[in-house]
DNA sequence: GCAGTCACG
DNA sequence: ACGTACGTGACTGCC
């Protein structure tokens, strides 16, 4: 009953010092082609070295090593240049864009305290191979990360061991090699590999080798035959078409194999293996320059993460990979197949008590919760583990899985609970949640997947293994129930463990339900609509063809330039990259001066696109089974902790414009019910006006005043009792907006269609009418610089290490990052504790309200229509109430058959639906 | 896979 | 003198 799958060993031994060595030369020259187009501002490539800076901070993060190196080529020639004077000649030049990144990479190496291996007259590879086979004499584990194939030939299980990490596609991801992979990648011992070179040649070098026998054939060959030269003593016993093309170029391939043979004993200086990296770590202010030079953000905003781990380890502290070595994450597990063995299972694992860490397995690979088919489900505590197939699961499994007492972890509860509640499971229990979890820690990062954390919080390697997924499964329930504690201090020491257990765990499972719901969009509608917009764009189309004197495609922006600024002769306005901008702002300006075409290609712009977006892609989402449109709504994706949608993207629906918001019309109620929505009134500006504590703005909330008449009143000293203009009124309101965004006179100046002159006293006028603003955000900058990172009034953190920039631009823009997402920041916070509410108030007073999306600062419902004024005043009051501030939070709720026609609902104060607060 | 553009809060 | 608002996601064209 039970299968055993013993602990596999994987060759690493726990108290053996680790090293890792850079071949940087292969690094560059792969990470060049496989990362186009990256350059700095001023069109600096950079596209290698950032590669390489990548695959740098990766391996620091995943492998830990104690120490690394990383090598160069040395520019002299070397014996190869010697040995064959076609080799390189021949060989194709580096690329021009890649040889200024050398250096570059070379800084990089030395701000990160990594010594650069350089010496005249060896290349890289053979420095590599040199010191990999020092290392390993002196007892050290070794990994080499390299883009070169040859370097297969260094891997030594017996001895070291010494792995490579062969980059395959794109910048991170990447193979380990040990001599079971490289024989079951070539079928060739390690040793073989520059055998195989010499016969296969190559091709990059313009080394034939033996044309006529390619890599299955030779490597059949060496399989019989060992070596090369064995090969050649044997040639007659090879078939007439082999033994003819070796005899022809023997020469060749002994020599494509002597230049393919890296070299173990070149002469490399002192070197000092045992210089432990883990105490010196980067210098963090070289790497913050250089990033900042070369223009890294998304680099730069991973430093955080990276120090403070370098600091938690302390001088006192013995070196952390020593004690807490990157290890292979391979549990032992069991694979109960009947009733009674689950139900063993589940007693050894829930008599601990401790939290079990749970993980589905699921296809496809990057399926959403409403998509995924469930396969399995792993369960792993402290040291054990267990797979149980779906097919498999008994009743008690699933009684488990639902009994809240039963402390779990998991990894995207939101999925989790999705996938389960569709196979008839209602997660409960789940007190941790490592995916939200480091989200918290660090909202900048680009994802957070599992076997990232793992390596970085746990210090554990986690590889999926496609033939094995039981065993895989096994081992990253166990890497989730191993998480759940170093990310808990984290957690605890940043003050973010009560956003992760009153906020975000019960909202994933709110998210999942919402998700599961879905939205009834009438797809005909669409059709409909997109029949017309079709036909307004032919027409369109015919007259821009006729003042342009051809067709051409108005939607590539490179033809679009050349129509209107080569031939029409139209004058150019802004530049972007490519030339010059053809966007909404240059073509309206155009069109004001009275350039026809001007007008009708925004007009086509605004009508393909919603073709394009909405009333084409929607109906091709409607779900077959459900006859809903299903968004998948993110919580881990913004910087600031607002949710996204995607797949489609339901919270850019079009409204700000008639024809754009007839899209609405196709956002229906389920048969028989109605939508109703329910939208803050300016939740950012009351947010500001209680987190500057000016008096002026917190008054005028207070007094339900007209907040941007009021504005106006004072940047345009308006007195009492003189009307404001509707124009001075919407001046009024962008300079509101303006402040919360930190824009510049220039932009103001743009979007009021006035002097910058102007624009900069209004916003000076502004702040010395509300100099609770000014002093706020001096103090939230300062606070800024001080610690590297701004938080909400909820305590999550945005990091922004650009604010201390030396370049003026990066600081500016981290400047306002910093400035904004404070109140950008607590008012998702706050919609979040508003959608916790409700959706309790919902279940408490037994509604059939579903709520079915979140817009920012709106929230959509549907329910029946006798359920409306209940509905609606409970959700006014849910989301009024939800945090209490210094001025009023004020909800308008609305009600209608679709989102088009949602109409504002009166006095829903005087609804009986009695409150739970 | 990037760049440009544009939909939303 | 510089460059010019916060946060997202999707689509098209082009390499």
């Amino acid at each position: 009953m039970f299968r055993r799958v013993g602990l596999q060993h994987c060759g690493y031994n726990l108290h053996m010092p680790k090293l890792v060595i850079l071949d940087a030369n292969s690094l560059l020259y792969r990470g060049f082609f496989a990362m186009r187009y990256l350059s700095t501002s001023d069109r600096t490539p950079t596209n290698a070295v950032f590669a390489f800076v990548m695959m740098l901070l990766t391996i620091l993060e995943r492998e830990k090593p104690d120490a690394i190196f990383a090598a160069f080529d040395h520019p002299t020639p070397t014996f190869r240049h010697k040995e064959l004077a076609s080799y390189k000649a021949q060989r194709k030049p580096i690329p021009d864009d890649l040889k200024p990144q050398r250096q570059p990479a070379r800084d990089a190496a030395a701000a990160f305290n990594v010594p650069v291996i350089e010496v005249e007259g060896v290349e890289a590879d053979d420095a590599v191979g040199t010191l990999a086979e020092i290392a390993k004499n002196e007892g050290f584990e070794v990994l080499i990360v390299t883009g070169d194939g040859d370097a297969l030939q260094l891997v030594d299980d017996e001895q070291g061991p010494v792995k490579v990490m062969m980059m395959v596609k794109g910048v991170t991801d990447t193979v380990i090699y040990d001599e079971k992979a490289v024989r079951d990648r070539y079928g060739l011992d390690p040793s073989q590999i520059p055998d195989l070179k010499g016969i296969k040649g190559d091709a990059s070098d313009n080394l034939p080798g033996v044309p006529g026998i390619g890599e299955k054939g030779a490597s059949k060959l060496l399989g019989q035959y060992k070596t090369l030269e064995e090969l050649i003593y044997h040639v007659d016993e090879l078939p007439v078409k082999q033994r003819d093309a070796l005899i022809a170029h023997t020469d060749g391939a002994l020599l494509c194999k002597r230049l393919a043979t890296i070299l173990r004993d070149v002469p490399l200086g002192d070197i000092d293996l045992n210089d432990n990296y883990q105490e010196t770590g980067p210098d963090f202010a070289a790497v913050r320059a250089l990033f900042e030079k070369l223009e890294f953000h998304t680099l730069l905003r991973r430093l955080p993460g990276l120090e403070a781990a370098q600091r938690a380890k302390g001088g006192a502290a013995p070196p952390a990979a020593l004690t807490t070595p990157v290890t292979r994450s391979q549990i032992e597990h069991s694979v109960p197949t009947n009733a009674a063995a689950i139900d063993a299972m589940l007693a050894r694992f829930t008599a601990a008590n401790a939290p079990v860490g749970i993980q589905l397995h699921f296809t496809p690979a990057k399926a959403t919760l409403m998509d995924a088919s469930l396969k399995g489900v792993g369960l792993a505590i402290d040291g054990a583990g267990a797979y149980v197939d779906w097919s498999n699961v008994s009743p008690a499994l699933k009684a488990y899985l639902e009994d809240a007492s039963k402390p779990k972890t998991v990894h995207d509860l939101k999925f989790a609970a999705g996938v389960l509640g569709r196979n008839g499971v209602e997660l409960r229990g789940v007190t941790f949640d490592t995916h939200v979890a480091a989200y918290l820690l660090n909202a900048g990062r680009a994802g957070y997947p599992l076997r990232e954390l793992a390596a970085d919080f746990a210090g554990t390697e986690l590889l999926f293994d496609e033939d094995d997924p039981e065993s895989s499964v096994a081992d990253e329930a166990a890497a989730i129930a191993a998480l759940r504690e170093p990310l808990m201090a984290r957690l605890e020491s940043d003050g973010l463990a009560q956003l992760l257990f009153d906020i975000e765990l019960p909202l994933a499972v709110v998210l999942a339900r919402i998700e599961r719901t879905g939205v009834t969009v009438d797809g005909d509608i669409l059709k409909e609509a997109s029949k017309r917009l079709a036909e307004l764009m032919a027409g369109l189309e015919a007259e821009i063809y006729a003042i342009a004197g051809e067709e051409f495609a108005i939607g590539s922006t490179k033809k679009l330039q050349e129509i209107l600024f080569d031939k029409l002769k139209l004058p150019a306005g802004k530049k972007n990259k490519t030339g010059y901008s053809t966007g909404a702002e240059v073509l309206d300006d155009l069109a004001a001066k009275g350039h026809e075409i001007a007008s009708k290609i925004v007009a086509w712009r605004e009508l393909s696109k919603l073709k394009s977006t909405y009333a084409d892609a929607l109906p091709a989402l409607i779900n077959p089974e459900t006859g809903k449109v299903h968004t998948s709504l993110n919580q881990t994706a913004t910087s600031t902790g607002r949710l996204s949608s995607s797949n489609p993207n339901l919270q850019n629906i079009p409204i700000r414009t008639e024809v754009g918001r007839e899209i609405r019309k196709a956002f229906i109620a389920s048969p028989g019910c109605v939508l109703v929505s329910a939208d803050y009134s300016q939740i950012e500006l009351r947010l500001f006006a209680h987190m500057t504590h000016d008096p002026g703005l917190v008054q005028a909330f207070a007094a339900d005043d007209d907040i941007h008449s009021r504005t106006a009143r004072l940047i345009f000293k308006i007195p009492e009792g003189q009307p404001v203009t509707s124009d001075q009124r919407r001046q009024a309101k962008t300079i509101n907006f303006a402040v919360i965004y930190g824009a510049s006179a220039f932009r103001v100046s743009a979007e009021l269609g006035v002097s910058q002159a102007v624009a900069s006293e209004l916003i000076k006028t502004y702040l010395a009418s509300y100099p609770g603003v000014r002093e706020y955000l001096e103090k939230i900058l300062d606070d800024a610089r001080a610690k590297g990172f701004v938080h909400t009034m909820l305590g999550r953190r945005r990091y922004v290490p650009e604010v201390n920039s030396t370049n003026y631009q990066f600081r500016q823009a981290a400047e306002r990052e910093a400035a904004n997402m404070p109140v950008q920041g607590t008012s998702a916070d706050i919609i979040k504790l508003a959608m916790l509410k409700v959706d309790k108030a919902l279940t408490d007073q037994k509604l059939a309200a579903k709520m079915v999306l979140q817009v920012h600062d709106e929230l959509l419902f549907e329910c029946p229509e006798s359920e409306v004024r209940t509905l609606a005043a409970l959700v006014k009051e849910g989301m009024e109430s939800a945090f209490p501030l210094d001025v009023p939070l004020r909800v308008e709720a609305k009600s209608g058959r679709n989102w088009w026609e949602v109409t504002p609902l009166e006095d829903l104060d005087e609804v009986e639906f009695s409150p739970q607060s």
